[in-house]
DNA sequence: ACGGGCGATGTAATCGATTACATTCTAAAG
DNA sequence: CTTTAGAATGTAATCGATTACATCGCCCGT
């Protein structure tokens, strides 16, 4: 790799110069920027970014912390992330934490040292401490999930409304035996507001919990196929299921087709978030679409101005609108 | 932010010293070092990366370029990927291209600057001569998608054969109008050994295509939905479909369905990548899972050894077994 | 008492850029 | 013919670390 010191050499002139036609930032005379455009070629020069960025403030870099990239729900919030960074001319760089507080650490390392300009949680591990200090210091924004006691800013969706809007499904449906399954964390806010939703909703009403909430298990398809069954199995009365995601809503489904019942007939299932699980399937599945392109848009509006010190557009603490899409996993009379 | 010179103000050392405290490399006396601790402490001192990469050469992180990580399939790449590159110390940064060139160029300005150490493109858009002056100057290494005309190393599955297979499945259950269909890019190599393993294998059998390709279309389920209806417009007798991933599966299945059709009696589908498409809806799908993870974990132990400079375990152009997933989609008497 | 060895620390060059300031040159204005 | 603005370029400080080399004590052996 060559230097802007040896292009400076072959073209005979300072490096003052040569940075100034790689950057276009001063006069440079025709001549001068033809002989030094001609040494760059030959070296096939590339200014090193290290160099520049110790003497300037920017990256036009982001960081996306998450869990981890294999739910395909995080994608299309990446994407909504990605498409105003674009348009601001910033790139975007994923990495999953596996809820490891140290490797989330040491990417945040990235933000301290001023590698990226800013960072986007998607799921966070570490302390509300820790996120206000960094909100202190550096732009810093929440997406879907988020700490509420923090000074940071979130943008999310009403949880806990959502998950009373599909209790109302079921119940209006007639069912009174509902079960609630959960994989993966109870940490974040999205678990606990949707099993609060599920709570209150049956406690309203007299209804007994049905459930292996707070348990936790490992993510996935087959655990929500497992703790269905287990559910069934000490209460074969349960008609109804509130899975908190779609592919969780698979799983139960596919263990009521194995114990002979068929949804939405025998019982009803809804799930979350509307990813494409939601619809691959028969038959599919009532979901809640949390307009994740949106969020991560709107959550990296707010941290491009940030970035750039502009007053930020909207309210930094945003629950937006979501929608409830039923479909045949709740219809009645099929 | 407090910088090295502050720290050494403080603790009244010079910044060599701190240097050493910070990075235990020389002997330093015990009330020194706790008094550059102390300061360390009370001035808050995150050393700046940007400084010290600019001398030392290596940054313990590796960039690994797909073109989206909405795909799932993608995701266990990675997460093999991650699992060699933290046993190695090492942390990995993902990034979308959208299959864009000057996003990519973006991203391999990354190499160049020695922000990182090394690149894992599971797919690439930039032509062989990049890649190859690419490898030729720094540690790069191909996963699954590869180009082949290069001298880049690369860990992949023989997708030409695997699509034969499932050829096999599909003729020795008696179908004759086998259907091809795909969705997004064909100009990478699973793509177009795919669509040569299904064109020689009815070619071989003087039997006619029944396909789109190479149509290329937006990626996805609706898509592979309506090329299904498409074809069955144009050949009502087809009673078999390849589908090029499990998803598009899921599209034909639902097409089919439409039509009154159920599988695998009326008509059989397989599917490839055996993600969790393959079995989360009814009837699940035959697919070819490729071992994502351990292909990812050979690339990541290939590009280590060339970062640390050390003879590399296996051979660089490795296709590794795969394994035909029988599911319900090719059961005959269902 | 003197020199050798080494522990402990400081000085300053270096990495590769940017950029304020200085300098030189040219051409137009007076 | 001088003055002078401003175009064109160079010089050198700077960003924040690392590290080779220099230096300074101090202890020990003879």
């Amino acid at each position: 790799m060559s230097t802007i010191e040896q292009v400076a050499l072959l073209a005979k002139v300072s490096v003052a110069t040569v940075s100034r036609v790689v950057n276009n930032s001063a006069y440079v005379s025709e001549t001068t920027r033809d002989r030094v455009e001609q040494a760059i070629k030959k070296l096939n020069y590339q200014p090193n970014a290290l160099g520049k960025l110790l003497r300037k403030e920017t990256t036009s870099m982001v960081l996306v912390l998450l869990h981890s990239v294999d739910n395909p729900f995080f994608a299309t919030i990446v994407q909504g992330i990605e498409k105003v960074a674009h348009e601001n001319d910033y790139n975007v760089l994923i990495c999953n934490t596996y809820g490891d507080t140290e490797r989330e650490q040491h990417y945040l390392k990235m933000l301290r040292n001023h590698l990226v300009d800013g960072v986007v949680f998607i799921s966070n591990t570490c302390t509300s401490d820790e996120v206000n200090y960094l909100n202190a210091t550096f732009p810093v924004v929440q997406v879907v999930e988020y700490l509420t006691d923090i000074d940071a800013a979130h943008y999310s969706i009403d949880f806990y409304q959502a998950g009373r809007d599909l209790m109302d499904i079921l119940y209006k449906n007639g069912h009174r035996s509902i079960g609630f399954i959960h994989t993966g964390s109870t940490e974040i806010v999205s678990s606990k507001e949707k099993f609060r939703a599920y709570k209150d909703y049956m406690k309203e009403r007299r209804l007994p919990l049905i459930t292996n909430y707070p348990d936790e298990c490992l993510f996935g398809y087959a655990n929500a196929k497992k703790i269905a069954g287990d559910l069934l199995d000490k209460h074969p009365k349960t008609t109804a299921f509130f899975a908190t995601s779609d592919l969780l809503a698979c799983g139960v489904i596919d263990e009521l087709n194995c114990r002979g019942k068929s949804v939405p007939k025998d019982a009803m299932v809804v799930g979350f978030d509307n990813t494409s699980y939601a619809y691959v399937g028969k038959p599919n599945i009532t979901s809640v679409e949390l307009n994740s392109f949106q969020l991560g848009a709107m959550a990296m509006e707010y941290l491009m101005s940030k970035i750039k010190n502009k007053p930020v557009a909207h309210n930094n603490k945003c629950l937006i609108p979501y929608q409830i899409i039923e479909r045949e996993s709740t219809k009645k009379g099929q």
